[in-house]
RNA sequence: GUGAGCGUAGUUCAAUGGUAGAGCCCCGGAUUGUGGUUCCGGUUGUUGGGGGUUCGAAUCCCCUCGCUCACCCCA
C-alpha cells in the first residue's frame, strides 16, 4: 500500500519461517518418492500452447478460460504450465525415455498457473508436487501409487484423509457410456444449466459432478459409468480395489468422480477436505493410457498425481509445522571492551566446524546484546570478554534455561554441533 | 466472467462531519559482565487513488484500484 509495487494478483511472497515448512514438505516428499524409486523432473514453465489443448483438452475450463497464454516476440503461442502432466509426457517422448528401463518414475515440484479469480486455496500461481508413472498399465501399479501418497501424507501427520476413487473406464467404455449420458439427459436438456447445456455437447461426463443444485435435480437416476464399462475396465478397477483393501488403504468409491482434464481413463481419484473451503481438492490424479500416444509417443500407459501444495500447506498438521521451524541455535557476543572482530572471527571459527550461529557486530551493553539475542529466538550465548579471551574459553549461557558454564574455546564447536532441539517456534 | 463484504501506522484495530489515535511489533535507554517482567523515550500515515458535496470529509456520494469470500472450476 505505501509502495507502488505490488505483487501482480493472485501470486504471493513467501516468507519465512513459513518458507521452513515449505521445505520441509519437499523434503519429505523426496525421501517418500524417493523409497519408491521415483526420480526428479524439473520441466520448462512455458509450453506451446498446442500441448496443453492437446492434452489437457480443448473443451476443459483450464484450456478455455484459464491459461496464461501468449504470443512471443515470432508470434509463437506460449503458456504458462497450468498444470505438470503434459509436460513430462511431452519430455518423455521428445527425450526418448520410451528406451529407457520401463517403466520411467518421475516425480516434480514446481509452480503452476491459471488465470482464474484467486480466493481461499486458490492462486493464480500456485504449488504442485505430483508423481507420474509412465509405462505400467497393471492395476498394481494403480494401488502402489496410491500407496506412495498415503505414506507421503501420513508422514506428515496427515490421519483422516480419505481417498475418493472412481473409474472413468477405457475409451471404448467411455464411448458407450457418453451416448447412454447424452439420450438421458437430452430429454432433460432444458432444465439443465447453462454450463451444462453446453457440455452436453462438448463434455457430456462433465456434467456428472456439476455442483448446481438444478442439475443435481436432473441427475436422479441417471445411468452409471460402472454398467458400460467392458470387461477388462471393469477387471482392472476390481483389481486396483481389491489391492488397496490388501493394504488397508482406505477409500471411497464415488461413482460421480469425473476428473476436469480430458486425458484421464480407467482409475481416476481425488483427496478432499472439509477444512479447505470451497477449494476443497488437495490432491487429484488419475490414469491416462492415451496421453503418451496423443503427444506422439508409443502407447505408453501412465499415471499420476498432483497435490496442491499451498493446500496441503495450508492443512498442515500442527506438529509437522512446529518440527519444520526453524530458530537460530547460538549467538556470538562481546563483553567489555572486547572488540566485535574477535566475535566474529570466534563465529567463522564455529561456521568451520558446521555450527550455525548469529555474531553481534555492534559494541553494546551486554544487558543490550542479550536482549538482542532473545529477540531473535537465540537459545545459546557465547560471551567473549577479556577474561574469556585471555583464558582461551567462552562462557556459554543457554538463555532458556539460564544458566551459564565455561567452555574451552577448542571444545566450543564440538558442544555446539548438537543444538538443542525442543526450542519452540517463535512467532 | 458474476455476486457480496472490506480498504486508517509494519500489524490488530479505534476515531459516525469538527486538531488522525491506541495496543502489539520495531529501535534506543534505565551508571557498558547478564536477557525475558517492568519503566522511560523514539520512528512510522498522502486514512488505497481520483473526483464531488460541505465553512470543514477517514466519515456522505460517484468512479477507479486492491484485498477477502462465494459462484464457476479445480490443486
Amino acid at each position: 500500500m505505501s509502495s507502488n509495487y505490488r505483487r501482480v494478483k493472485g501470486t504471493r511472497d513467501l516468507l519465512p519461517p513459513e518458507t521452513a515448512v515449505w521445505s520441509a514438505v519437499e523434503s519429505t516428499a523426496r525421501s517418500v518418492f524417493g523409497r519408491y524409486a521415483y526420480r526428479e523432473i524439473r520441466t520448462p514453465v512455458i509450453e506451446h500452447t498446442e500441448l496443453f489443448v492437446r492434452s489437457v483438452g480443448e473443451s476443459t475450463d483450464i484450456v478455455g478460460k484459464e491459461m496464461y497464454t501468449f504470443d512471443d516476440r515470432k508470434g509463437r503461442s506460449l503458456t504458462l504450465r497450468p498444470e505438470n502432466t503434459a509436460s513430462v509426457a511431452r519430455a518423455y517422448v521428445e527425450n526418448g525415455m520410451g528406451n529407457w528401463p520401463q517403466p520411467v518414475k518421475l516425480f516434480y515440484i514446481g509452480p503452476q498457473f491459471r488465470y482464474e479469480r484467486p480466493q481461499k486455496g486458490r492462486y493464480r500461481q500456485f504449488h504442485q508436487v505430483g508423481a507420474e508413472l509412465l509405462g505400467d498399465a497393471s492395476p498394481l501399479a494403480d494401488v502402489e501409487l496410491l500407496l506412495m501418497l498415503d505414506r507421503f501424507l501420513r508422514e506428515l501427520g496427515f490421519e483422516d484423509l480419505v481417498v475418493l476413487v472412481n473409474t472413468v473406464g477405457d475409451e471404448a467404455s467411455r464411448d458407450h457410456y457418453r451416448q447412454r449420458l447424452v439420450d438421458f439427459l437430452t430429454p432433460r436438456r432444458e432444465a439443465l444449466s447453462e454450463d451444462s447445456r453446453r457440455r452436453l455437447e462438448t463434455n457430456p461426463l462433465r456434467i456428472l459432478d456439476s455442483k448446481h443444485a438444478g442439475d443435481r435435480e436432473q441427475l436422479a437416476g441417471v445411468p452409471e459409468l460402472v454398467d458400460s464399462l467392458s470387461e477388462e475396465a471393469r477387471s482392472h478397477f476390481d483389481q486396483v480395489l481389491a489391492g488397496l483393501d490388501a493394504h488397508g488403504l482406505a477409500y471411497r468409491v464415488d461413482n460421480r468422480l469425473v476428473r476436469g482434464l480430458d486425458y484421464y481413463s480407467h482409475t481416476v481419484f481425488e483427496i478432499v477436505s472439509q477444512d479447505l473451503g470451497a477449494q476443497d481438492a488437495l490432491v487429484g490424479g488419475g490414469r491416462y493410457d492415451g496421453l503418451v500416444a496423443a503427444l506422439g509417443g508409443g502407447a505408453v500407459p501412465g499415471i499420476g498425481f498432483a497435490i496442491g501444495e499451498d493446500r496441503l500447506i495450508d492443512l498442515l498438521p500442527e506438529a509437522f509445522r512446529q518440527e519444520a521451524a526453524t530458530a537460530v541455535p547460538a549467538t556470538v557476543v562481546t563483553v567489555g571492551a572486547v572488540a566485535p572482530a574477535e566475535a566474529l572471527a570466534l563465529a567463522e571459527e564455529l561456521r568451520s566446524s558446521g555450527v550455525e550461529c548469529l555474531v553481534e557486530l555492534a559494541a553494546r551493553s551486554l544487558k543490550s546484546s542479550l536482549k538482542r539475542a532473545d529477540r531473535h529466538g537465540v537459545r545459546q550465548v557465547i560471551l567473549l570478554g577479556d577474561d574469556e579471551l585471555a583464558g582461551g574459553y567462552v562462557t556459554l549461557r543457554d538463555l532458556e534455561l539460564g544458566e551459564q558454564r565455561q567452555v574451552a574455546r577448542a571444545d566450543l564447536g564440538q558442544v555446539l554441533q548438537k543444538p538443542p532441539h525442543d526450542r519452540g517456534t517463535r512467532t
